[in-house]
Formats: C-alpha cells, sequence, structure tokens
DNA sequence: AATGAATGAGGCTTCATTCAT
DNA sequence: GATGAATGAAGCCTCATTCAT
C-alpha cells in the first residue's frame, strides 16, 4: 500500500499526457502530409485520435504550432547526426558521404514527413522549411566554412555549396522515396560522388591559378 | 489612312480586357510573394486595383486559378528557353552550362517570385511545383535520357541527375537572390562546375570498369 | 421612292423588338420551367438567346418581371377564355365541364409551363400563384356566387367551391401532363363528375332542410 | 433517490442540445413562414434566436438542409395519422371524412406552417412539396387502389382521385386559414360531401353501364 | 485534464443590374 | 438598340479557438 504508489499517480497522468500528445501528433502528421498545412483542420487531426476536439489546446497553442512543431522535430533529430557525421569525418570523402547516408537513411525510414505536399488546391506541391530547418542547413554552412579553413575543402563559395548539397540532398530524396523499394545507399553514392567529383574539379581550377 | 477603324470597338474592348487581366494578374504576384497562399485573399488582390471585387471572377474562376496561373506562367516561360538551350548545346558543357545560365538570369530578373514564400504562419516557408513546373522536370529527364543514349552524357541514374540538377537550380537560386546584388554568373558558374565535376568523375568510374 | 417605306422602318425596328421580346420569354419559360426561379439567373437565359445580357433590361426592367409576366401570360389567355365558357353554360353541367374541358386542354397544350417546378434545392416542388392568378381564382368565386344567386348552382359556400375546383384542376392537371400522352379528355370527365356528383350530393341536402 | 445523477451531465448537454435545435427550427420556421425561402437568409434565422451565427451549422449542414427538414416535418407528422384514420374506416363516408378530419384539423392549429408562402419577388406565392409530401400523395394513392380493390371504393382513376382530394384539401385549406376563426369542421364536411357526392355519382354510371 | 458545443470573424463566390462603347 | 464587362452588395459557409460543464 505505502510504497507502490511513490510517484505512480504523477507518472500515470504524466504517462497519459505523453501518450495523448504522441496520438495527436501522429494523426497530425499523417493529416498535413495528406492534405497540407491549408487544407487540413483540427478536427481532421482530432477526429483520428479518440480525444475531443478542445483536448487539442490543451497539448498545443494552435494549429500552426503542432505544424512547426511536426516539421522541427525532424530537423531536431537530425541536425545532431549530421554534425555529428561531419565532426567525425576525417576527410572530404567522409564529409560528404557521411552527411548524404545519414540523410538519406533518414528519409527512407520517415519517408511519410517527407513526402512532397499537396496544397488544399490538389494541384500544387510544395516544400517546407521551417526556422529548425533552415537552422540546419546555417550549420552545414558553418562546418563547410571551417572545414575550409582547415583545408579539407577548397576555397569554394560556402553558401552555394551548401545550398547545392540541401538542394541535392531535398530533391535526390523525393526521387528516391518514388522508387519502390527507396534505396537510400544508391541515392548516397550518387550524390556524394557528384559532390566530390564536382569539388575535385574545383580544387583543381583553385590550384591551377 | 484610308481603312482606319474597322475593328476599333472591338479593339478598344478586347485592350482594356487584356490590361485589366494583366492588372489583376500583377496585383496577385505581388500579394501572393508578400503573403503567400493561405494568407492572401482575394480583396487584397482586387484591392491593389483600381477595379472592383466581383470583377476578379471575370478573369479567374477561383482564388486558386489564379496562384495556378501565375505559377505556371513561369514554367511556361522558362520551359522553351531551357529545352532550345539544352537542345542547341554541342557539349556536355554547353548542356549543362546553357541551362543553369538560362535559368539563374531568369530568376534574377523575375526574383520577386522566386522569393521563398512565408505561408500564412509567418515561420514556414515552402516551395511551389505546379503540374508544369513537375513537367518540366519531367522534360529535362528525357533530354538527359537522350543525352546519355547520344553518349553525351555518362550512363548515370536519369532520375536522380534530374533530381540534383533541380535541386541545385532551386536552391542556389534562393541564395542567389538573397545576396546584394544577385550574381546569376557566379550562380551558374557554380552550378556548372559542382555538376560538369561530378560527371566527369562518374564518366571516369564508369569507364575505369 | 415615296410610297414603299411608308412604314417599314419602324415597322422592321417593331418586328425586331417584337422578335427579340418574345425570344427572351420563350427562353425564360423554359429555363424557369428547369430550374425554377431561384436557382434562375438572367445570364441562364440570355444564354439561350443570341442576344447580349444588356439587352435583357432593354425589355424587361428585372429579372422578376419577366418571371411574372410568364405566370401572368397564362392566367391572362386562360381567363377569358373561361369566363366565356361559364357565362355561356346554360346548365350546371355545362358550367362545370365547360372550365375544366378548357383548363385541360390549355394545359395539356402549354404543359411545359405547368409542370411543377424544381426550387434550387432540388427537391423541394411547389406551385405559383401570381396576382393574376389569384385575381381569376377570385372571378371564379363571382360566377359561382352568381350562379348560386340565379338558382344554377346550389347554395353552397362559394369560396369553398372555388377551392376545391381550383385544387382539382391544378393538382389532376399535374397528374395529366405526367401521363403518356397526356388526356385532357378524361381528366376533364372525372374532374366535372366529381364536381357534379357532389354539388348534386349538396343540393339534396339543402332541398332536404 | 439513491442512484439519483448517473448522466446528468449528459443529460443536460443533450437537453441543450435539443432545446438550441427547437428554438433554431421555430425561428426558421416564422422566418420562412413570413419571407419565403429565396428571401430568407441565415442570419435572419439565427438573428430570431439567442445563439452564435456558426451555431446554425452545428445543427443543419445548410440552409436547404433546415428548410426541407421543417416541410418534411409537417409531412411526418401527418402521414400516420392519415393512414391510420384510413385504416380505420368501416366505410366509404369514414375513409374520406377521416382523412379530411384529421387534415384541417391539423391545418388549423399549425396554419402558421401552411400560409401560402409569399417569395422573394413578394408578388408571387408558391405552395412547396417536399419529397416526403409527395410520399404522402402516393400513400393516398396505394390506399385508395386497396380500397377500390376491396370494392369499398368504385373504380374510379386511383391517380385522378387522389390528386383530386389532394388538391382540394390543400386548397379549400388555403382558404380556410383566411377566415376567422378559421372552421376546420366546416371544411371537412364541405370536402367530405364534395367527394362523397361526387363517388356516388361515379358509382352509380360505372354500375349502369 | 477532457469534452464538444458555441462562437463570430472572415473567406469565397454569385448575380442582378448598370453603363460605357 | 445592342453589347458584355464592371460592379459591389450580400449570401452561405468554414474553422480556429474558447468555455462551461
Amino acid at each position: 500500500m505505502a510504497t507502490p504508489q511513490v510517484t505512480p499517480l504523477v507518472d500515470k497522468r504524466e504517462a497519459r499526457k505523453a501518450i495523448n500528445r504522441q496520438a495527436i501528433l501522429d494523426a497530425a502528421r499523417l493529416v498535413f502530409a495528406e492534405l497540407g498545412y491549408g487544407a487540413t483542420n483540427v478536427r481532421d487531426i482530432i477526429g483520428r485520435t479518440d480525444l475531443g476536439s478542445g483536448t487539442f489546446y490543451n497539448y498545443f497553442r494552435s494549429k500552426e504550432d503542432i505544424y512547426t512543431a511536426i516539421l522541427d522535430q525532424n530537423a531536431l533529430r537530425l541536425r545532431p547526426r549530421l554534425r555529428a557525421e561531419r565532426i567525425r569525418a576525417k576527410s572530404i570523402e567522409e564529409f560528404v558521404a557521411g552527411g548524404f547516408q545519414t540523410f538519406f537513411d533518414y528519409v527512407a525510414n520517415e519517408e511519410m514527413m517527407f513526402r512532397v505536399v499537396r496544397d488544399q488546391s490538389r494541384h500544387v506541391k510544395m516544400r517546407i522549411q521551417t526556422s529548425e530547418v533552415l537552422a540546419g542547413f546555417d550549420e552545414l554552412r558553418l562546418d563547410i566554412v571551417a572545414a575550409i579553413g582547415a583545408g579539407v575543402l577548397p576555397p569554394v563559395d560556402p553558401g552555394y555549396l551548401m545550398a547545392a548539397i540541401a538542394g541535392i540532398a531535398f530533391e535526390v530524396a523525393n526521387r528516391m522515396i518514388e522508387r519502390d523499394p527507396p534505396d537510400p545507399k544508391g541515392a548516397a553514392e550518387f550524390a556524394t560522388q557528384l559532390i566530390l567529383g564536382g569539388l575535385s574539379k574545383m580544387r583543381g581550377r583553385q590550384t591551377d591559378e
């Protein structure tokens, strides 16, 4: 009687809260992926849950709130992994290959979240970049700057290189998840060779001058 | 001199119609670029015009209609130019460089339309791809297939190469127009070298084996 | 030179006006019959004409104007005929039979205008009574009063008898035009017998007391 | 006493819902009766209520929805009563008299709903028949067919007889509620005698031949 | 904390009518 | 007189959010 309930009451509540929050998040993920932000309404979301509509606002401040929460979640999970990969890298090859491999693996596993989203118009597709995603972009740029400083990378334009890497990553990932089955290894190899080959040429040019 | 005003009445009306249509399109372009699709309402658009609200619907069937009309317009202008550039190309260098140059020039001139658009949430950015844009993507892919068949390009994965080119184009363009002044020539050179370098490596790999 | 154009110029215009007016009326008849007042818009009407939308207002003041014009037209055509029939009647049998026969014949010929009209809701049907129609009703009532005074009809409630006759007329007509082919003679016989039989009973009752 | 408030919470809510729904229905009844379908707008309805405009759509899907709901309600109330009356009838007199009496009583009590409705044009009146009403018509027709088969009614045209009865009912009811006070008994007697007399004549004719 | 009905601002769109040509 | 684009008032409805229970 005494020992068992040290925290259980609170725990139970906390557990329930966590479960509910996750249930809402999962439902929202699905609906946003299906309909896009504009066409999704919170009743769609809460409807895929066994919760009441009012409950939504116990967990999220607004529709927008949960939207960015979901998007950020990806960036927040990915960024540390990508970061770690780049820091671990001992050569330019590892720097590039490691990042792409991590990214494509993640996308292949969570492909639902990356499928290009259909807007309410049903004719328009879009790709979304939250501030977290953008922060991840800048993180990459800074690492590029550092790598250039360390001589690991040739002195290319860091902003453009970052953009190129990100563009390739997202766009090739898009193609990848449309294939059956998705082939993250193949995609990573392709992207890596492209970037490495490109950089080697640039290095050449630099050295020539 | 003699048979002057055969159709002036009609012409005047037609002219007025064309002017009004363009005025609405221009206004919409501005507002969509500022606010994004979700946050824009028809009154915002028509408000930047000296027309009445109902007039909007004499020219466009719906808010969505004008939206995709605007987006498609870019693709419809760009696609033929890119196509021509690629067809004219006599070497792999021209194939790649010509396309990028055309694209970055266009974006630099019409940068308003390419500025990443803030969604109604004001925190989320997105890039939109209408069916026209997607058709342009596929056109590129087919040209790549043809170029591979002709031996101009090494036997890489055409879908991935198309994706990589498109990804680089859009993402680097995004960086480019944030610079002051935008430097389409620099961006094109960067993108071209990257792709050409990458392809040369791949060709190497292919020939080696 | 002199004689030929006595009135032709004016006549031509007048003729054209009459033709246009009739064309609009005919188109409106069709559309109102198909869609009902609420769901019909003047572009639907003018669209079935080779005239421009603005021209509509050269002939009718408003949508409502043409609507009642059409409805009244029936009453205005029918009322004199019914009136004449009743005046000519030399017996109660002729009084009743003549009216019904005239009415059902008219409806059979102009059935389009009497088909019960579907409202915009597409689920609701309605029957319309303009002031002209209502005036026709009252005319009948007054004739009944007169007939009672003259001893041709038994002293029944004139308002109710009028209502009964009108109700039978419209409702049976409705059934009639749904049959293929419509049988105005049969309908008239049925209605006549019903009313005559009923009146004879009432006469009996009246005489008994 | 012991297990009192098992579901009070739910009950209270349900009660409130029922009250609100009825309030909206009542308001709508009034406004539709006054203005007709076309001229009525949802704000007119909700305005006669202490509810918010959006609340309307928690109870009815659309303006049309509530409209037919109201109309059907009459038919749904009346039809079983009329049906029962006819089934209970042991003679042709009861068959006819019972139905009319029930109908005119109902109309006298709910006269508001039967007042011929003024259309948005303010000059046009109409009478509405939803599918429920029409179903009631057909029910009557089938009972007539059965009664003919059982020899209770002479072999007249069932469709026309039904139409005649319905026409008389609605049209005489219309006159009735314009009188002060309405006299359902008198109206029922009039209609009954008319139909019975008419049928007796028809029976005669039929038997004669 | 959970519920779900209530809210009302605001959006998109229609359409009868006007008016310049 | 004919035209048809322009007009803008007004309608229906959606939906994120609040709140009483």
